[in-house]
Formats: structure tokens, C-alpha cells, sequence
DNA sequence: CATACTTCTTGATTTTTGTCAAGTGATGGA
DNA sequence: TCCATCACTTGACAAAAATCAAGAAGTATG
């Protein structure tokens, strides 16, 4: 893939949200920059300021905390995600996460302070941030309301119905923290619901 | 308070995130509607549809759910904030919690038609709603996060801390339910924080 | 091929949290 | 004033999840 393929993919999918004109593009586009993450490379350490928005074009990527023996994954982000510790991003502020390539991903990028421009210069790029981050929101939003309300085994079969293919590319002990609870918990929820079949 | 002042005060709040002309406001302001809910009474219905984002002037929301025995407190709005299901008004699809205001409560609300048609015709308008967006999303991740990594008591005390009136406000079992804890648990960690002192 | 490592599972045990039941103090009517 | 209700607490017990330890299966590596 070439970095003219990687602002295609991007272009297309802002496209499919909002309307934008040749020229609004033109000006916006300059301000990303394309990023090539090997497997297990860091687009984020944790502790430093999250400075670049990203874009997965493809790839897989994962938040994770290095405080915890096992690195402890927060949030993954695949193909058409955003890649970002938003506390960090938003307040320039040390971040509380990590972000990991799980695999070779390309990425968009674009820096906090190109962002703002971004938004001076495009009222369709204003409402594409918009739509990004109620996207964001509503994702949340659900992950808050399981969190609060479903039990382990009812977290994962959601998380398995809404995305089987993560339970193909991620570990266990990912998808067990992500669920928040230990590797050796999914373990039994798994067992046991084999045993209900 | 008329509601007059309590267009005012969205207005005046309004003017402190984002820059905004005359004419923009102007625009702007008729498609809000304020509204005065009495003690317990609904914003929202669980199960109905969310029409209405609701600034909050003054007074105090809760958001709930009334599947539980005991209404379970999922969040609460106060002055400045936003009360809605944003999942169910974005999606114009059935919501999941109801919201029920704690004390009289002086909104400023608009429907998903006017807002959209607000965001149509106001960049000011529309950079507002992505930044009040972002604040949410902020808000939801920090949440997750304390959900995932914090212990019941750590989660109390960071409460404490950030919302002390809160806990003047809302009763124990609401608070309990927020930090996603059985209220005969929450009291036992106060016991236990009393002791420590 | 042998070895080390990673991922996942299982069993035994401890810790945490929930559940059920009872009781106290405060508040608000009738 | 009395009674009912509400908010909170406490105790005894049950259930859920974490922890600790060990081992199986698969994969990578010398």
C-alpha cells in the first residue's frame, strides 16, 4: 500500500460521513501525515503527551497499562478506528495508556495543532470531528453501561457477537482485561459455557 | 428565574467554549426551548425514544434504570451539564436508561431536528457540538477506565474528591449504584475508611 | 530434535462483593 | 404524638472473582 492509498482510504471514509468539496479537501489533507507502525512498534508511550490523532487505514492497534504485571489492554482499534488517548490528546497532558501496533498498520495522522487548524480552515472537517467523537461517545457509553450492569459471561458474549474477529486475532488474556476481569475468569466462562451447550 | 435568564446563562455558556457572532446566536436561539421539570418528574421515559437534548441552567438530573428492584443511578447531570441518552437521540432509537430530574430543574432543550438544522446553519454551532461531544467522551473514558482498573473504594474516593457536593446531594444507594456497587457495600467501605482515620 | 516460551486451562484456596435479614435514627404525614 | 417510611448500617452467610500453583498444548528457536 502507498501513502496516496492510505489518504485515499482516509478521504473515502470522511467522504461516506460528511460532504466536503475538491477544494476543502485540499486543504486539509496537507496537514496528515502517513505512518507506518511495524508489529509491537509504539505509536504511544505510556506517561508521555499523546501528540498525533491516528487514523488506522489498516492494521490492528492496542491501548494497553504497563503498570500491571501483563500488560493490561484498554481498548483496541481496527481498520476505520481512531487511534488516541484523548485525555491526553485534548489536554496535551500525560497519558494513562500505551498504544501498541498488534500487527504492521498504516495510519494517518494528524498533529493537535494541525487538528485545530484542520477544523479553522473546513466547516465539513468541524463536522467530521464531530461525528467522530459522538461515535466515540456512544462506544463509551455502551462500554460504561456493560460495565456497570452486565456480568463477565454476558460481556463476552456481546463482545463476541459484536466482533468475532477479535476473538480470532486478539489473546485471551487481551480480551480478559478488556472485559475487566483475569485470563484465568474468561478461562472459566468459556468453559462453562461449552458445558451449557 | 425567567426564561429569559435561562437562555442567558446557555448563551453566556456557550460564548465561553466558542466564539460567536450576533447573527449566529440569532439563528441559533429559537430552535431552544426551555423547559422547568418539578422534583422527580421525567425527562425521558426508559424505552421511549430521546428527542430532546437538555442543557441543564440549574437544577440537578439523574440518569437511571428501572429494570433493577431499586432504581439504579447511571449518571447525573447538574448546572452546566448536558442530560440526554445520547445513544437513543443520535440513533433516534429506544433508550436504555430513563432520566428523572432530583430537584426543580431549569433546562434549555432542543430537539434532534432543530439541532441538526442548528448545526446547518451555525460553524460556531457546530464546533460547540463537537467540543461538548469531546468533553463527554473525556468523561466516559475516564469512567471506563476507573470501572476497569479502580477498586470500589479508590473509586469512592476519587468521587469525593472530584464531586464533593455530589455527595451532599444524592443519596448513598445512588452513589452506590454510579460506582456500580450494592449500597450495603459502599457502606462497609466508609466503615472501613472511618476506621483507618 | 530438544528446549524454551507462550497461551490457555484447571484445581485449590482466599478475598471480595453480593444477598438476605434485622435494626437504628431521622423525617414526614395522619 | 404515633406510625410509617426512608436512608443507612451491621451481621451472617452465599456467590463470584481473584490469586496461586501446576500442567497441557502449541509454537518458536537453537
Amino acid at each position: 500500500m502507498t501513502k496516496e492509498d492510505a489518504i485515499a482510504a482516509m478521504r473515502n471514509f470522511m467522504a461516506e460521513c460528511v460532504p466536503f468539496s475538491k477544494g476543502e479537501w485540499d486543504r486539509v489533507q496537507p496537514l496528515h501525515e502517513v505512518k507506518i507502525l511495524e508489529k509491537n512498534e509504539l505509536l504511544l508511550r505510556q506517561g508521555e503527551i499523546c501528540t498525533t490523532l491516528a487514523f488506522v487505514v489498516s492494521g490492528a492497534l492496542c491501548q494497553f497499562r504497563t503498570e500491571d504485571v501483563d500488560p493490561y489492554a484498554y481498548d483496541f482499534s481496527f481498520e476505520a478506528d481512531y487511534a488516541v488517548d484523548f485525555a491526553s490528546f485534548a489536554g496535551q497532558k500525560p497519558s494513562t495508556i500505551g498504544i501498541r501496533a498488534l500487527r504492521t498498520s498504516v495510519l494517518v495522522c494528524i498533529s493537535k495543532k494541525n487538528l485545530d487548524a484542520a477544523y479553522k480552515v473546513s466547516p465539513a472537517f468541524q463536522e467530521f470531528g464531530r461525528l467522530m467523537a459522538e461515535r466515540a461517545l456512544v462506544y463509551d457509553d455502551d462500554r460504561v453501561k456493560s460495565l456497570l450492569y452486565d456480568t463477565p459471561e454476558e460481556r463476552y458474549l456481546n463482545l463476541m457477537e459484536r466482533d468475532p474477529e477479535l476473538l480470532q486475532e486478539i489473546p485471551l488474556y487481551s480480551i480478559a482485561s478488556y472485559l475487566g476481569i483475569r485470563p484465568e475468569s474468561l478461562s472459566r466462562v468459556r468453559a462453562n459455557l461449552n458445558k451449557k451447550k
